[in-house]
DNA sequence: CGGAATCCTCTTCGATACTG
DNA sequence: CAGTATCGAAGAGGATTCCG
């Protein structure tokens, strides 16, 4: 069976072609923070069916987007290609919109806090952080991850980094959003530090 | 009935939520060149069928995307908000994804000058612009259309502007892909001003 | 245990016919 | 011209089972 497609010879409809369908923009996303195995993608995408995760994850290999790798053990695990990867200007862009005119959050909604990693790099503002260098460690019970700034580009990733210069005991959403004294939160590191840190983002009001 | 959601607390979740369901996002593309109507999306949209894009109108006009206007004579046209505008970056994003990694144009594929317009559009790179200041007028059967550039930043539409500096009689495919020599496409401007127009737009190698 | 295949129900899609 | 109504086909969703 062929896949169903647009037949427009126009590069959004090829991209669509490819990304549009159900589920997978948010599988992308989700592969932009780290690599995933089956079952962490099974989590994360509630009410997805293995069957119809495994469809997509194989739509997303034959279109050289992701690759699946066999680990120590046997185990898969599922990581973007550099085409995959090339996806994140829009994935980003499509995230700035959201935040700004998309529908607002209903209280029942799934969460996971590595989304908020995603959603904070977009809103990085390269020429805000100008030569700032460091590195941001957050830790919680939904959340092991970090945040790094160099040379004006920021990247993200799940676990630990070893020489963190904040460390942070709280989800982005605490530290940002829910936060009168950010600085309570540190476990390591300068008050000064993390205004420094927090003022590269372009928050909304 | 309500409207399928993924239910994540997640801005990507919630654009796609909108704008992720089959044709919106094309349908977003024509809106951003101009505003149309039914019919003119319909005969875009090939195979989306009369009942599918009355429900996607609908849906985006409640989202706040689009309004639709009663124009003189009660002919209806749907016409980009503000909200909707603001999605450009993502489509523009998505095309250029298209170009350097989607999938191979297919030889039957349906065509449409003015989709073009986007794609140029999204080439554009502001810093090699800079005070550039033209517009450009393209002429052909399948495109009636324009660009402009003025202070970095470029603005498309369909019609005829009065004063075009650059006059083409030829689409967007003929003058920068198919065409060796570009000025034998001109019927007004210099070859010279065309040779600057087109330095301005990062063309895949 | 990780993931693939099966089955069944429900929703959405796509094409055509029809109506204000 | 701009939609609505209808209906068969395809896809999605959920549970369960199979397989290495």
């Amino acid at each position: 069976m062929a896949k169903r497609s647009y037949k427009q010879n126009c590069a959004l409809a090829r991209s669509v072609d490819v990304v549009g369908e159900r589920w997978t923009l948010l599988l992308i996303r989700d592969l932009l923070v780290a690599p995933r195995r089956f079952r962490d993608l099974l989590q994360s995408q509630k009410g997805i069916g293995t069957n119809l995760l495994a469809a997509r994850l194989k739509e997303l290999e034959s279109a050289g987007l992701i690759e699946r790798r066999t680990e120590d053990g046997g185990v898969h695990s599922y990581a973007l290609t550099q085409s995959g990867i090339a996806l994140e200007p829009a994935v980003l862009a499509l995230v700035r919109w959201g935040l700004a005119h998309g529908p607002k959050n209903q209280p029942g909604d799934h969460h996971q806090d590595d989304w908020d990693l995603v959603a904070l790099k977009a809103l990085f503002q390269s020429q805000r952080a100008g030569d700032l260098l460091l590195t941001v460690q957050f830790e919680t019970d939904g959340l092991t991850g970090w945040m790094a700034i160099a040379g004006g580009v920021v990247t993200i990733g799940l676990g630990r980094v070893p020489d963190a210069d904040l460390v942070i005991d709280g989800t982005i959403g605490e530290l940002f959003v829910a936060s009168e004294n950010p600085e309570t939160l540190l476990t390591a590191g300068s008050p000064e530090m993390l205004k420094r840190y927090m003022s590269v983002f372009a928050l909304r009001s």
